[in-house]
DNA sequence: TCAATGCAACTGTGATCACAGACGTCTTCA
DNA sequence: TGAAGACGTCTGTGATCACAGTTGCATTGA
């Protein structure tokens, strides 16, 4: 049984909408892999509730393509092809970039301990080969970055398509081998950020929106 | 009783998803307005279904915040502040100005004969005061040019801006004296598409996504 | 031994019912 | 005449059931 009175899930009344946070979550940090099943029934046993509330939230999942559900078949996490998965990446790169930019008027000066953290967090996981906590550590990293744009319409799309991209990075990351550049653009982003560099910023971020399609690359070409 | 059998609704197995995409051209052309309320049973009972596939379709679109709903209360129509309303439109261009850029590419010969339809479809609509058919014309000539990005991705999210940002244009224009230049940039990023010119059609088009947040300096001024 | 067939256990989907909270109106009392 | 309280109606939400189509395994036949 999944317990859903965690912290990290806001206390809404609905039941739907914190089995749906939790869901993506899951998707976020790859605790659900491309092609893996996720059936109504059982996601409702799990979480000791009826099938009803567990019904929206996978519908909501599959509106927002982070589910594929086909008729009278299971729901099923999307097998990205390549052309899809660069679609996402470039959508990503385009938006991340715009928040980056704004976020250097809003950025605040205690701010930078934090991010900085988060790649302690991420290396630490690369270390232990955790890819759900580096993944997570890498998606707080960008999330309080695009959080700071002050606009909550594309930080909620930025966030969709984490949720979209988070179990094919997942696959990539425990199916290859360390890429030396594991960083990124992080370290970098956070100097732009911190000289109120907004174009650097967008640039920088721009390009590391792409790290996950160059993990395609290689992932591909072995 | 609405009927669901409409040519445009895809003939989907499922009801949950045509009263979805029924609901969402209702809200992108302005057929429903900010505030209005929109209950279960209500619609269950228009288009003479259970409240199974409405509540469903319901929930779906307050995910993607197109709607609002509280417990216990009517879901409805978001009434947007002026910021959530500049935060849309500030997405909206810089999406559909990269969407432009990349449309250059892609763009066919043929294609402009359509996009001239569509402005004298907006021309024609605008004479007659109808803003349903105005905002759906408006919609079918950004929809054809992000289309030609041929990111899918990109293509779906920039639909979720205009079923959101659809009940606040439309009350802002029967609301409204004509202004001068309903004609925004239309015409100019047709000319920069066909000299293949992308770097003008994105600046263009994201001048003329902001034609929306022209439209509320007028209301809010007034 | 292998393939074809059938059955059993799954799948999502729609309908229906029970419930609790919100809202508005109408009545009643001061 | 006015305000306060009660009741009926409307709201979304969760649970449960029936149904039909899919899938995969086991059985049976050649």
């Amino acid at each position: 049984m999944i317990s859903l009175d965690a912290q990290e899930i806001s206390a809404t009344a609905n039941l739907s909408a914190r089995i749906y946070a939790d869901l993506r979550m899951k998707l976020i940090i790859g605790d659900l892999r491309p092609n893996e099943a996720v059936s109504i029934r059982t996601l409702a046993s799990d979480y000791n509730v009826s099938a009803m509330p567990v019904r929206e939230a996978l519908r909501q999942l599959a509106s927002e393509e982070a589910l594929v559900g086909a008729a009278k078949k299971a729901y099923r996490v999307p097998n990205l092809s390549p052309s899809q998965a660069a679609n996402l990446f470039f959508v990503r790169s385009v938006l991340e970039g715009a928040a980056a930019e704004l976020a250097v008027l809003n950025i605040r000066k205690g701010d930078f301990k934090i991010l900085k953290k988060f790649i302690v967090q991420m290396e630490n996981a690369w270390a232990k080969n955790d890819a759900s906590s580096f993944l997570r550590a890498n998606y707080e990293f960008h999330s309080f970055i695009y959080a700071r744009a002050g606009n909550a319409a594309m930080q909620a799309i930025i966030d969709g398509l984490y949720v979209r991209t988070g179990p094919w990075l997942a696959h990539g990351i425990v199916n290859l081998v360390k890429p030396d550049h594991w960083l990124g653009e992080h370290t970098r982003i956070i100097d732009a950020l911190q000289n109120r560099d907004g174009q650097k910023a967008r640039e920088l971020m721009e390009k590391d929106a792409k790290w996950g399609s160059d993990l395609y690359q290689r992932l591909s070409s072995s």
